[in-house]
DNA sequence: AATGAATGAGTATTCATTCAT
DNA sequence: TATGAATGAATACTCATTCAT
């Protein structure tokens, strides 16, 4: 069955994605992937070389589109108001729910990079490209300050039972960006 | 051998923080504690109830002395510019290769919290006590805020390869608390 | 606590017993019987010289008991008759789920002994007790016959869903002493 | 090696009664299974979900086979008293020291099924169909009679040093059937 | 090009038993 | 006399990976 499968390395990326926010990389196996993503297992290292390929393949592709939602947020502002407003917009949609799926699988690349260099190359040019993207509107040192507080509001809207108030984060970017 | 041997629980617990930084939650394994602690196997699930009970009472350890050791940060300050000084000094130390350890165990721990919520108590708790030791010196919006930053700070200091430069910190703080 | 404990060991059998009905030979465990009894879980090694030491305890225990309430079926038996009678009430009382219990256990002590010497010494001692026992009122071979009968019955009484209906059991009774 | 071994999925259920009959379900490990059948451990969880279900389908198989023999032995009878004689014949073949293991499988099963609705319904159907094969030649009542007869007999035979003599049983029988 | 079968190394956990106290 | 701590051997089970087909 499923003799002509195009897209089947497609679909097994996105799947490896979806588990690993369920379960985590630890949680991940190849059988759970073959299984959800309705692929014979002898498939998965067939089109992989192994779970290290897999995994990177698929956080590569993860920061990528990450990195293109953190632009889109920036995309639309023509004044240096409308970057602050996309900047507290952005640790909103963070913080919701849909976001919280691309936090985790965020966190879990970041475990990654925190041991393996291999890793680490993806997080440094997602990371470059959020901080460029600011500093096409805020000076290198308040981008950078900008960078650390959205990324603590994500965290902390992540794990906090308490609901993120979004006036309070407009607040703080006010002042570090001395509007 | 080793028929006697007191302390040994805690030596287990210590290993056990000692190689979930190193290889992470995921790494750690019964076998590998009980070498490194010089414990037999056996004795693991003797002194723990098997190896969730084992995280839950390391994370909970940790997360008691991470929570001593920011306090300890603000124990001597007298003046807000000295709790201001604090946040620097407390940035400054998480971002430090001493700093890293428990940098990434925390880490570990919050991915642990995002999907059970035994550990969400903990890392409950734990925040709380952060952020009530910042309400100390600072408003509440403040304290959330200058949280958020610390953590951001925290955890770009531990991924990115570019140091973090202390003025850039103490400038951001500065303008949250609105010195 | 519990310094002074007399009938523990009395107690260990006792439960030992029970957790052998509930679990089988194969789920009893010194931890689980320690639990249980509410002793310590050295005192199990302690009182007895090990599982089987205990086991073959509990089963000699239980034999006793067993062929106690075998012969007191035919105690009161007076008649011919009255011992017909007591066949049956004796076939309908090992069916009935109060003697489920002891019907479970005796079917484990009879696994063992199709194995182990040692307790095909019990099983002996209490079959003999049996037949005797109806040799009392029947000859031999009626008597070999009857119990044959008998543990049939209570086997599938034991197993099958649909209840034993008695007037059958007395009509084989009837028909094999020839009445 | 071995990479090409068709029927080895077979060799583990026939090697798993063979192993029930000699240590008990208590006593098989997938090690033990894997060891006599000359297959690699990992490969026992690989053909069977576990250990359950290895056990299931091992008594399935059995109980299919001994329901078979059952039926064979009344097979060729043409009239009642061939019937008749049948019985006598399956009770000497169960006694017979070839006999010995498939009752001792059966009596494993029994245990099982004593607790675990699962099992229950093998020898549910298996005791059905035993039932009806002797109501062909008997009236319910009697069919009853002598399925626990054949049932106690057979028990009694296995555990006793004394060998049955088959007289005593074609009495029991005859008596039993009215002849 | 694709995969089902296979496997060895690994995992957590249970347990009867030993023994220093 | 009694026991809590300790331990080695065993258990079932998972899994990434290999390979014959």
């Amino acid at each position: 069955m499923r003799r002509h499968d195009p897209g089947r390395r497609d679909r097994i990326v996105k799947v490896t994605l979806d588990l690993i926010a369920e379960v985590g990389v630890a949680g991940v196996s190849h059988r759970g992937i073959a299984h959800r993503a309705d692929v014979p297992l002898g498939s998965m290292t067939y089109h992989f070389d192994g779970m290290d390929d897999l995994l990177r393949t698929a956080f590569a592709r993860f920061a990528e589109r990450f990195a293109a939602s953190y632009a889109a947020h920036f995309a639309e502002a023509r004044t240096r108001d409308e970057a602050i407003a996309a900047v507290v917009a952005l640790v909103r949609d963070l913080s919701a729910d849909a976001g919280m799926r691309d936090n985790i699988i965020a966190y879990e690349l970041y475990m990654l990079a925190a041991r393996d260099p291999a890793y680490r190359e993806i997080t440094g040019r997602w990371m470059a490209g959020s901080r460029s993207e600011l500093e096409r509107w805020f000076a290198p040192d308040v981008a950078r300050q900008l960078d650390a507080l959205i990324e603590g509001f994500a965290l902390h809207g992540a794990l906090d039972v308490a609901p993120l108030e979004l006036d309070v984060v407009a607040s703080a970017v006010s002042r570090l960006v001395g509007a």
